[in-house]
DNA sequence: CGTTTTTGACCAGCGC
DNA sequence: GCGCTGGTCAAAAACG
């Protein structure tokens, strides 16, 4: 009970371009049973440390299904301030590289943003958020790509321990998302 | 009035 | 050691 499936919605109305699936984090066998339902596809682990993100393919062709997903691997935890001289801190990462005209991809939980950097060979800048929940360090940034506006990626550091703030409101419409995608 | 966004400053890591 | 780049902090503004 440490990890909860968290399925990406989307604000519906305003905006279009939505996805949503289920991930799940921890060395042991989760729930990836449910592997890729014809999103997500898990790639081989990199770090990314800069703009290593340079060689995308650009070839696009494909519809709304294009979506990476980069994991890498050894966790750490806090960086900040001092902690002994440790090893080197690497945190997982989890980019999703996702087709939207919005930036803000709602994932039903409450983000704070906290920062905003523009990065080189990016004209659009990448926004940084964290989870608003406490004790939950759950950070995400976001980040489009210059040549393809519609692509977004947005990255995920962390898990989050507890359930979803949002409302039972649109669980009804998770609902419906989620049985769009599984029932492939 | 509380919370979130904005924005510049600050800091750490890396390359030269 | 210096400068560049990426990531975070924090104060004030903006928003409800």
């Amino acid at each position: 009970m440490e990890n909860y499936p968290q399925f990406f919605p989307c604000s519906s109305s305003a905006s279009s371009g939505s996805l949503s699936m289920v991930t799940s984090q921890s060395n042991h066998n989760d729930f990836q049973g449910n592997k890729s339902n014809g999103f997500l596809g898990l790639m081989s682990e990199m770090e990314v440390p800069a703009a290593s993100l340079n060689l995308n393919n650009s070839n696009n062709n494909n519809i709304m299904s294009q979506t990476k997903s980069f994991v890498g691997s050894e966790n750490e935890e806090k960086i900040g301030k001092k902690k002994g001289s440790e090893k080197k801190i690497r945190k997982p990462r989890y980019a999703f590289q996702t087709r939207s005209q919005v930036d803000i991809l709602d994932d039903g939980y409450r983000w704070r943003k906290y920062g905003q950097k523009a990065v080189k060979n990016n004209k659009f800048p990448r926004s940084y958020y964290r989870c608003t929940h406490q004790g939950c360090n759950v950070k995400k940034q976001v980040q489009r790509l210059t040549k393809d506006e519609g692509v977004v990626v947005t990255t995920y550091e962390g898990m989050h321990s507890h359930p979803i703030e949002k409302s039972t409101d649109n669980f009804e419409h998770i609902l419906s998302q989620m049985q769009i995608y599984t029932s492939y």
